[in-house]
DNA sequence: ATGGGATCCTGTGAGC
DNA sequence: TGCTCACAGGATCCCA
């Protein structure tokens, strides 16, 4: 379940392997995980499609916005590339053979613009399928269409725009957190983690938490996805960077998938309820309920 | 307007 | 051993 960390990660392993690179060729195996111009692709021809993917493009840049990465090329053209919860994006390099792998949706030719002519395979893989590709003529589409309602990236955001979110709100704290148009990146994982680094009940009204309380949440939050992504990420089950490796953070993990475990802090046995139709573990000494809620 | 629930999808692991 | 079934969850849509 790739959250900002992990697609972090997964940006910064891919760049050394992408960046002045020239997509050579594009294969969709799969054409309804393609939405060309942001839209679902809608007798679109060939040509449309392999450009919409960035065939012939030299990619300039690798971006990310919460959950989300796009892959910019020189000539503006852009796609954005969401992971859902199983997604994964590889390199592959020549020489190294593709296993046969099952529900492999998309796989780019990548080669060097140079005299070595490095190349290699991107591929696409999404068992679930609750992500996808979405391909623009620039950034500003993509900025304008698919990222306009995101909020500010999970490391951006600040305790002016947290408090504000909060206000007025009757939803429980962990909800808000989970809410993409309020913060993006920030999925069960994290939202769990950092409401128990900062002794916060996940079920806590929003707007009944004092300042300070979202204050140290912030801080918390963004503490543990920077070492989140120093650890490579969660591997919870399917998550793997751009080279196949799996992240050595979810050994740290503190409360998520330790349900009925101590708590490792005080001890305390934790709990869990669902919320939001997420399961949320927590630790009922360490994050205890205001009395008013 | 707000928020909660159902929905999509497949692999995994528990339990019989 | 092999089967069934509940469960995992990001985003989107529908409804109260």
């Amino acid at each position: 379940m790739p959250e900002l960390p992990e697609v972090e990660h997964l940006r910064r392993s891919l760049e050394p392997v992408l960046l002045g690179r020239v997509i050579a060729r594009v294969r969709l195996r799969r054409r309804d995980v393609a939405r060309l111009d942001g839209q679902l692709r809608q007798g679109g021809t060939r040509a449309r499609l392999s450009r919409g993917l960035l065939s012939g493009a030299v990619i300039t840049r690798l971006e990310r916005h919460g959950k989300q990465l796009a892959v910019v090329a020189d000539d503006q053209r852009c796609l954005c590339i969401h992971l859902g919860m199983s997604g994964q994006l590889r390199f592959v390099p020549t020489g190294q053979t593709l296993r046969q792998e099952n529900h492999l949706h998309c796989v780019w030719d990548v080669q060097s613009t140079g005299q070595a002519a490095e190349r290699g395979r991107l591929i696409f893989r999404d068992p679930r399928r609750f992500g996808g590709l979405w391909s623009y003529r620039n950034e500003t589409e993509l900025n304008a269409a698919r990222w306009r309602d995101l909020g500010p990236d999970a490391l951006q955001l600040t305790v002016a725009h947290l408090a504000a979110a909060c206000t007025h709100t009757m939803r429980p704290i962990k909800s808000v957190l989970l809410d993409q148009s309020v913060v993006a990146g920030v999925g069960n994982i994290y939202a769990d983690e950092s409401l128990h680094a900062a002794g916060i009940h996940p079920g806590a009204i929003a707007s009944h938490l004092r300042e300070e309380s979202l204050r140290r949440l912030l801080r918390d939050l963004r503490r543990i996805l920077k070492h989140a992504i120093d650890a490579g990420g969660s591997s919870v089950r399917d998550y793997r960077d751009g080279r196949g490796n799996a992240g050595a953070f979810a050994s740290r993990h503190l409360v998520y998938g330790r349900k009925g475990q101590p708590c490792r802090r005080c001890g305390d046995t934790l709990a869990s309820v669902m919320l939001n139709q997420r399961s949320t573990v927590f630790c009922p000494r360490c994050q205890r309920r205001p009395s008013n809620d």
